[in-house]
DNA sequence: CGCGGGCCATACTAAAATGTAGGGCAACCA
DNA sequence: TGGTTGCCCTACATTTTAGTATGGCCCGCG
């Protein structure tokens, strides 16, 4: 009763099912309006069974439909991985290669370098997309990850660039009107900077140091760079990196001797690509200008299983609190 | 010079790709060879590329070419994974679930738990891989998998079943042959059973226990199927579990009181496949019987994230040796 | 209530892809 | 060395597929 159907069938669905409607399909990709009729149901044909139920305003999906989209959005996340392979495969100076990287890295620390790396390939095209959620590389969402944290796929090549310290930063008018906590156990008395729903920055950030909790926040976004504005707009006391503050003379260090926070970076791609020219220029570059950027000598290339072992030692070191932790 | 080309070009381009010849992959798609020699041809058309040298034996691929297969693999992957969500959506009786599991586990164990599973459900076709390597459900290589430890992938809905006890056995005849080790320390004067290159189950059962190093074995392989059998026909002293051993009565129990290992037992599923009847009602029959043969009361369904607490409080308690834990 | 705009389905025509058949080439084997 | 086999390429007939044009339907709006 199911023939495996015909691969272009799929990629029809998947736009009718985003556009709702067979002529948005069709002008979408450029097709005729019955040529996508057609393909839906050789599509239900293969499948036996209905994927839309014909409704006047257009096509409403079935159960089974929805079931099927998440497949068909990795086959085109496939797809345009497999574009981008196919570009730089041969030449590094020829192909697109996407970057994904945490909010704060990918506006603050990577312009220059990405500057850098198209000056020395300048036929490379980049795609940079700012994501604080991880999980970018397995869906192929992206070839190369900066993360602060320790990517835990087996299926990726992972290379740690080193540590970067943050420590709390406050707008010197801020501290004018309210004073500075002397301790710790003071901070909740002023307008600490910090999270809204999404912990996972601030988890990463405070691992083994502060038992971080939202109702500690008086001002609260889950963007991280919303953060930094909100901090160098006066409005409290947050988290920033050393090497970030030290050009905002506006901003002063909070409790610098009793709050040290740090993160490690490392850099990511996934081991498919490993064949592929660009994303390795890339990879390079980037692990070069991160690590210039961090001051410290960068490790050798080295494959996950490694850069576990280096992580677990870290981790004894510096054991967390529970609370903290969902990592 | 790189239109996105029609995803059945890039089917055409994998079944080259495998069989080494244009002829032979038509063959295999039941298609013409002329068919497939446009199809690479409009292929490297679109990408603006050759993909493959013209040899007499056939068709000789490439660096761009072996660099693009990862995806190309991925898409068809995917595309085995919407046929199964298809079928299974709407009808649990109606649809394939394919299963993952470690050798033992799916040797030993989910025999029966399946036999039940089919009982329930016969229209199920199921499907079961064995591999101890993890890494199978983000690749939709399958729809569900036991494993023996935490899922660790954020895109996975992972159920904590239980826990598994092990520990080391002998045939009486080797024992009655060579004695019993009294410590620990005497077991490298015993042929002890263990694993060829791939640790990655010797690791997890021997967390926080044993400094486990290969050098220890005087018995070698990386199937942990072939092990069992290697103890059961007397070869040594090796690691099984509990359960099993006591339905063999030819094995008996070696270093008992010092040596317990012991290893969770997980079920997992991608989340993708939550609106799939078929895979959720399997997922539920695995629990039940895996809980039924583990003897402990299941916990709550739970996503990955809370399990991740859990993982971590345990951790905690029973911190490891580094040189054996890489995971 | 009539009109326009969105939608889908159908019939027909045009284009494109597929299959078939035959030729040439290199490698292997008796 | 001569036959056989497997391979790819090209040319031509055929089938399949896509595009165009049209009609009917439902909804919202003046």
């Amino acid at each position: 009763m199911a023939r495996d159907p015909d691969w272009t069938l799929i990629r029809s669905f998947l736009a009718v099912l985003r556009a709702g409607s067979l002529s948005a399909a069709a002008r979408r990709l450029r097709l005729a309006q019955p040529t996508l009729g057609r393909h839906i149901a050789a599509l239900e044909g293969d499948l036996g069974q209905p994927l839309f139920t014909r409704a006047p305003a257009g096509l409403a999906p079935t159960p089974a439909a929805l079931a099927m989209r998440p497949m068909a959005e990795a086959m085109e996340q496939a797809a345009a991985a497999l574009l981008r392979a196919a570009e730089g495969a041969d030449d590094p100076a020829r192909g697109t290669v996407r970057i994904t990287a945490s909010e704060v890295m990918g506006a603050q620390v990577l312009p220059p370098i990405l500057a850098e790396l198209q000056r020395r390939h300048p036929g490379l095209v980049l795609e940079l997309a700012l994501e604080n959620r991880a999980g970018d590389l397995l869906r192929r969402d992206a070839d190369i990850a900066v993360r602060m944290f320790r990517p835990k796929q087996d299926a990726l090549l992972a290379r740690r660039i080193g540590h970067v310290g943050l420590g709390l930063y406050a707008h010197r008018d801020y501290l004018a009107r309210h004073g500075a906590p002397r301790s710790v156990a003071e901070l909740p008395l002023f307008h600490v900077i910090g999270f809204d729903r999404d912990d996972s920055s601030a988890r990463a950030v405070a691992e083994g140091t502060l038992p971080i909790d939202r109702t500690l926040f008086r001002v609260r976004s889950d963007s991280d760079l919303a953060q930094a504005a909100l901090l160098r707009a006066g409005l409290g006391i947050g988290a920033m990196q050393h090497r970030l503050a030290a050009e905002m003379p506006e901003l002063v260090p909070v409790l610098a001797a009793e709050v040290q926070l740090g993160l490690e970076v490392w850099l990511a791609m996934h081991e498919d690509q490993r064949g592929n020219a660009a994303v390795r220029a890339a990879f390079e570059v980037l692990g070069e200008g991160l690590g210039a950027f961090l001051g410290q000598k960068e490790s050798a290339f080295s494959e996950e299983k490694e850069a576990k072992r280096l992580l677990f030692v870290r981790a004894r070191r510096a054991p967390g609190l529970p609370g903290a932790l969902k990592s």
